[in-house]
RNA sequence: GGCCCGGUGGUCAAGCGGUUAAGACUCCGCCCUUUCACGGCGGCAACACGGGUUCGAGUCCCGUCCGGGUCACCA
């Protein structure tokens, strides 16, 4: 046994003397057996609010880390702020990581559930393994009770203000540094609240240097300030939970957003001092959008920018494919490049480097997000778009569920126009899932409107009937559109049309432009003779017909 | 204010001392096309500014400006 020391006396007298030591959660969790070079990666969001696409972009990261490397990816809960904590939080990010499509191979999986060998991976339940690291540093000196208030605290603040000086516990501001052990024992044993806080050995005015992943190389003041470890509730800061987590849960690499690098300096002391090796860190820059008001760049913010929360975009309806593929247009910019020449390639096989990430905050942009659905979509076979629309549908609008599944098989033809086997002819009319209904309206004669424009056509109408012939295959189709173009004024053959315009009102086009519109009430749509196919000819026939009284 | 990070077309971005400064999105033309699309071709449009270093600088250095972050018992 070894002698008794000040610090501790002063451990035991802060924590009770029944606590794991720390090589039995050494023990507990051992480094993990994976293959040379696997990621651990992990999200830890706070369950504060819904995740919004930045912190997608994070996760997300954290996802291809692991995959590509054949390690694993857990999710874990810092529920650490009581008082800023949302009612059903948990819940609310375990569906919105669903939702989007990130899979989890270890941690959370649902209030009061997870999954893993590393447990508990919600932090409110981790107090004991906290309480361990931090009599740990205690006996070493290097933590230390403070019985500043918050208000002391404000005090300081102000003084330092008003001085001109750097903000925080450091140095002669650091009150309860240097507190006699009578003291800090007799203010224990009154009760007096307390925070425990590193007795940092740091010296702002030396420099070290930290590697980033992203960023490279850099130089940064050594950390000076006595940050609390310990929360006056026992619960630990970010800071002190961060070093005991990662690497409890063998963790190597820490993706997080880069306002987090001001307090790497902390991280690296503090891993230093616990005798820890630090994880990799990657810091992102977080999403940007343009502000509307300002005209200017700013970050995306949780309240201000809804619209750009994941339970949002789900449910405008971009397929989680296109979520991806847009993250990854933003991580690395050969991705555009990779994806064109391997169209069909699944996600994971893209040589993602976190190198060749931008230190700069991207704008969160819309239209180019809308620009990849369209991709991602008019890539998909029917029978997907038709699974994962009726999915969409069932959640968001039943009605239109309701269309899909009443003939699976109309839905699946309309579906199949210009897609499937229609080789370099893809279909590029829908980025998102509720856009569908408007899109696919004139299919279903609940949702189709007539245009009042056939009116004018009436001619053209009253003819086409006559050649119309539901059996038609395309080649005989378009010759019945053709016939009837001379006798009503109509070039048959655009090129002709073109050469001399004069005589004729229009050309082919424009017939087969005001069949369309009687039928689909469009003047864009795809291929109208599969259409009409799909159709079927007592349908037609009355839009036609219906197009030809509008006139009267 | 101190410290830190960033700044290439409207947007996302290649570029790493010598390039006509890629590519993608948007917008605009044209072409192709048996309709609508798809596609193809072309166009508009950028190295924040000022000093160095160098034969030569988006590219290296310094300063300025601008944007962002951080300085909590929030993460």
């Amino acid at each position: 046994m070894m002698e008794k020391t000040p610090y501790s006396v002063l451990a035991d007298e802060l924590f009770p003397a029944d606590l794991p030591a720390p090589e039995q959660l050494e023990r507990t969790y051992p480094p993990r057996a994976l293959p040379e070079g696997a990621a651990v990666t992990r999200f830890a969001p706070s369950p504060t609010g819904y995740l919004h696409i930045g912190h997608l972009l994070g996760a997300f990261v954290d996802r291809l880390l692991a995959s590509q490397s054949g390690g694993v990816f857990l999710l874990r809960m810092e529920d650490t702020d009581k008082k800023r904590e949302v009612e059903d939080g948990v819940t609310g990010l375990v569906n919105d990581m669903r939702a989007f499509g990130i899979a989890v191979d270890e941690g959370v999986t649902g209030p009061g559930e997870e999954k893993g060998e590393y447990e508990p991976y919600t932090q409110s339940q981790r107090k004991e393994i906290y309480h361990t690291y931090a009599r740990v540093m205690t006996e070493r000196g290097l933590a230390y009770p403070c019985f500043c208030s918050s208000g002391d605290l404000d005090e300081l603040r102000a003084s330092q203000e008003n001085e001109g000086v750097n903000k925080g516990y450091y140095g002669k501001w650091a009150r309860c540094r240097d507190l006699p052990l009578e003291e800090q024992i007799e203010r224990l044993r009154a009760g007096e609240p307390y925070t425990l806080r590193l007795r940092s050995p740091g010296d702002a005015s030396r420099k070290i240097v930290v590697r980033d992943l992203i960023r490279g190389k850099l130089e940064l003041p050594e950390y000076d300030m006595d940050v609390v470890l310990l929360k006056a509730s026992g619960i630990p800061t970010y800071h002190f939970a961060h070093a005991v987590d990662d690497h409890l849960m063998r963790v190597t690499h820490v993706v997080r957003s880069d306002e987090w690098l001001a307090s790497l300096p902390l991280h690296a002391q503090l891993f230093h001092l616990l005798g820890f090796q630090p994880p990799k860190y990657a810091h992102i820059a977080p999403m940007m959008k343009l502000d509307p008001e300002t005209g200017g760049k700013r970050k995306l913010s949780k309240r201000k920018d809804p619209e750009s929360a994941v339970g949002a975009l789900v449910r405008a309806g971009y397929p989680n494919a296109a979520l991806h593929e847009y993250l990854l247009t933003l991580l690395n910019s050969s991705f555009e490049d990779w994806r064109r020449a391997n169209p069909g390639a699944p996600l994971p096989e893209f040589p993602f480097s976190l190198k060749k990430m931008s230190a700069s905050g991207a704008l969160f942009d819309p239209v180019k997000l809308e620009d990849v659905s369209k991709n991602v979509i008019s890539r998909m076979r029917s029978s997907q778009v038709y699974d994962l629309a009726l999915a969409w549908a069932r959640a968001y609008d039943p009605e239109l569920a309701a269309l899909l599944t009443r003939d699976p098989d109309y839905a699946g033809a309309m579906l199949a126009i210009d897609r499937d086997g229609a080789k370099g002819k893809p279909r590029k009319d829908l980025a998102r899932w509720s856009q569908l209904r408007e899109a696919y309206a004139y299919f279903f004669d609940e949702l189709f409107e007539a245009s009042p424009k056939s009116a004018s056509n009436s001619g053209i109408l009253s003819a086409y009937i006559d050649v119309y012939r539901a059996e038609d295959d395309k080649d005989s189709w378009f010759a019945g559109i053709k016939s009837i173009c001379e006798p009503l004024g109509y070039c048959p053959e655009v090129k002709a049309y073109k050469a001399d315009p004069a005589p004729w009102k229009g050309h082919v086009g424009d017939v087969s432009g005001a069949v369309r519109l009687a039928v689909t009430g469009r003047e864009n749509t795809p291929d109208l003779w599969a259409i009409m196919r799909v159709l079927g000819e007592k349908r037609v026939l009355e839009r036609l017909k219906a197009g030809m009284e509008n006139a009267i």
